[in-house]
DNA sequence: TAAATAGTGTCTCTGAGACATTATATT
DNA sequence: AATATAATGTCTCAGAGACACTATTTA
């Protein structure tokens, strides 16, 4: 914001003046799309609405953003009361704002979307405003024959974020907010083939990783195991570079 | 929107009783980032506003969204009815969601943010709401001595409208979406000059982009002329490729 | 002819795909 | 011993930086 140019003596007597406007206002809600891999499967917490519109679908949490906070602030605190999930310290990063007209049957809602993505720990409970809250596997949520009934238009969001986190996976290190501090290379890849749905070779995906600067580094702690049958392996954990490059590129572009 | 559900007998016997909430309800505008080349300097629209807050300083285009129309459709409506600009068929894109509680000095303002890219063709003028509108180089705006004074938040929203276009260059073909229909390759690399502040190797830069498939295909007219002193060069015109693959990289990352 | 840009070709280095081989763990 | 994963190494090809050289235009 520009604080010089409205401190000057006609600026502060517009404003000590300003009636806000009789203006029909809008409807502002923030909502959060929460990504983790559970059992190898890209998932995303839904929760079951408890009240109309949409009673009984599921809805990516979210809700209505008070006067004195960012959508950020609310996206955050709507997650919190809903789910019990805190964000705390976490990559979230915004996604995009719907504005149809009609998006909402109720009345002229605007809503801005985030991204986050979380490791496979806390396991989330129902809050406040939703009966239920659960992981599903994207798979089955967007081309599954589950019929999972999703709320307004947040299909479409789902959609968006989806190809958001597969793209982000290329250029910048987010695959390892997937996994706990130490992780083996080998869990960085299931990340990559989790999200992405295709299964990458093995040593090209070590090199890549190790030769893409600030990307991981080894841990101390040497040779512990992920509690699989085969050789124990190194552990790493998360690099200081903000953007890869090279980039780990997937295939389908 | 999922259809289905609302058409239940509970879901339309509560939409048919549903009251619009005593809630405070948010300002909402769409404002719109264009830019443009002028003499090889990447330059963006801003207009001066006519009316208080930030009376006589710069601002970019746009304004409140009416009640009927997305965000999309005000920031195209509000766009030519300052400037005269008609964006149509062009390439437009969302930027982000601007919701600080504080970005508007008279009330809360939530306000998303388009960016695009035009060639250097059309003069804009002053319309309704504003009493001038002019292009200005990028970097006489944020690094300049010239004193640009800018509106609300409006710095930071061309900051990040100047990272996206930067990116998008490297990734995507709309470097095309500045120059005329047909254009040389001298033309799209002074493009990519302009965007990223950098000289690029002439020869190598011809190479990279005859070999991005669905870049560029060579027009039918043969060996027009740029009106530059040298060789007449072959046109080109936009291909039908969305993405880049190769990309086409800058140097710093 | 000089200057400027268009366009071609070549050398080299890096990154990535494909694949073979060795190492170390569990069962 | 059989099996599974970890880790290293090698061959090859594609893409990009650097640079030399030729072609065609204007001034």
């Amino acid at each position: 914001m520009n604080e010089t140019i409205l401190s000057k003596p006609d600026e502060q007597e517009f404003l000590k003046n300003y009636q806000p406007k009789d203006y029909p206002g809008f409807a502002y809600t923030a909502d959060i799309v929460v990504f983790t891999i559970i059992s190898g499967q890209l998932s995303l917490l839904l929760i079951k609405r408890g009240g109309y519109p949409y009673k009984g679908c599921w809805a990516i949490p979210g809700g209505f953003v008070e006067q004195t906070e960012s959508s950020e602030d609310a996206a955050l605190r709507e997650l919190k009361e809903e789910t019990g999930l805190t964000l705390d310290g976490i990559y979230f990063e915004q996604l995009k704002t719907y504005s149809q007209p009609d998006r909402d049957p109720r009345t002229r809602v605007i809503s801005t979307a985030y991204v986050t993505f979380i490791p496979d720990l806390p396991v989330p409970v129902g809050g406040d405003d939703a009966d239920e809250a659960h992981f599903f596997a994207v798979a089955d949520i967007l081309d599954g024959n589950e019929s999972i009934d999703l709320s307004f238009d947040h299909e479409t969001i789902i959609r968006d974020g989806l190809e958001r986190v597969r793209s982000k996976l290329e250029y910048s290190p987010v695959a390892t907010e997937f996994l706990p501090e130490t992780f083996t290379l080998s869990d960085l890849r299931r990340v990559y083939e989790s999200v992405w749905g295709e299964n990458l070779h093995v040593s090209n995906f070590r090199r890549k990783v190790l030769s893409t600067p600030g990307f991981v580094e080894a841990a101390d702690t040497k040779g512990e195991s992920v509690f699989e049958t085969g050789r124990l392996a190194q552990l790493y954990k998360k690099g200081d570079a903000k953007i890869l490059h090279p980039a780990i590129m997937r295939k389908d572009d």
